[in-house]
DNA sequence: AATGGTCACAACCGCACAATG
DNA sequence: TCATTGTGCGGTTGTGACCAT
């Protein structure tokens, strides 16, 4: 069986937020913190909102400290290095990119870098739910997605928002491991030419990518 | 000026995982 | 140990803005 919905969807309001609802959920928030439960949180505050609704619209727009607009030249090459290093795993990537969130990201990688690299041809995206042959052995097993998704950090999750922005410390293995992939990252796209350079390469990624170990 | 196409962003959906009783 | 519940994640879709014709 299928598990039950995280709340009545026929009676809850979709689609785009209105001010009032940013300021009442964003008041109550920087007040009170989630409370740990984003799935009572709506109803605490007259929020006719799912709360997976609620907890997207913090984290991805009303949350303290987001960096919005343009990506630096510097962001694009970490992006595009993790995006090799490590695949798409945006909430890993959006960690090395403070006050950036993973849809962001991901919405920036899919309209933007992709093309960029790729040309109109797309490219292998590494899928969780398939779990295809991985783009660096070492990164694609449960321990390293784990501390990005635990947020065991910070107590209790409650503050995992800040996860994003400040990183967790649970995670410094993960982080190191992520800036040695960075660096190496780096260096081999520079070395490929094939980033923000004339023209990509698609097979040198689609084919082989960097073996991190 | 009107229309169609494209792009960028916000939001939703469904799944997997972790925590808890 | 198992079932249930909440959270986090990545993929996908909807929609408004912009641009070309």
């Amino acid at each position: 069986m299928g598990r039950a919905p995280c709340c009545d969807k026929a009676n809850m309001k979709k689609g785009p937020w209105s001010p009032e609802e940013d300021e009442k959920l964003k008041s109550y928030v920087e007040q009170h913190g989630t409370g740990g439960n984003w799935i009572a949180l709506p109803q605490k505050i007259g929020l006719n909102r799912c709360g997976k609704s609620c907890r997207l619209r913090w984290l991805n727009y009303l949350r303290p400290n987001l960096k919005r607009g343009n990506f630096s030249a510097e962001e694009d090459n970490i992006i595009c290095s993790l995006f090799v290093s490590i695949g798409s795993r945006w909430s890993i990537i959006a960690t090395r990119l403070p006050g950036r969130t993973d849809n962001e990201i991901k919405n920036y990688w899919n309209t933007k870098l992709k093309k960029r690299l790729f040309g109109s041809g797309g490219g292998a995206v590494a899928s969780r739910k398939e779990k295809p042959s991985p783009p660096a052995a070492s990164m694609d097993n449960e321990e390293t997605r784990a501390p990005a998704v635990a947020p065991s950090c910070g107590g209790g999750g409650e503050d995992s928002v800040s996860n994003y922005s400040s990183g967790c410390s649970s995670a410094s293995g993960l982080m190191s491991e992520l800036d040695e992939l960075l660096q190496f990252s780096s260096v081999g796209l520079e070395e490929m030419g094939w980033l923000f350079g004339e023209d990509g390469d698609e097979s040198s990624f689609a084919v082989a990518p960097p073996a991190v170990n």
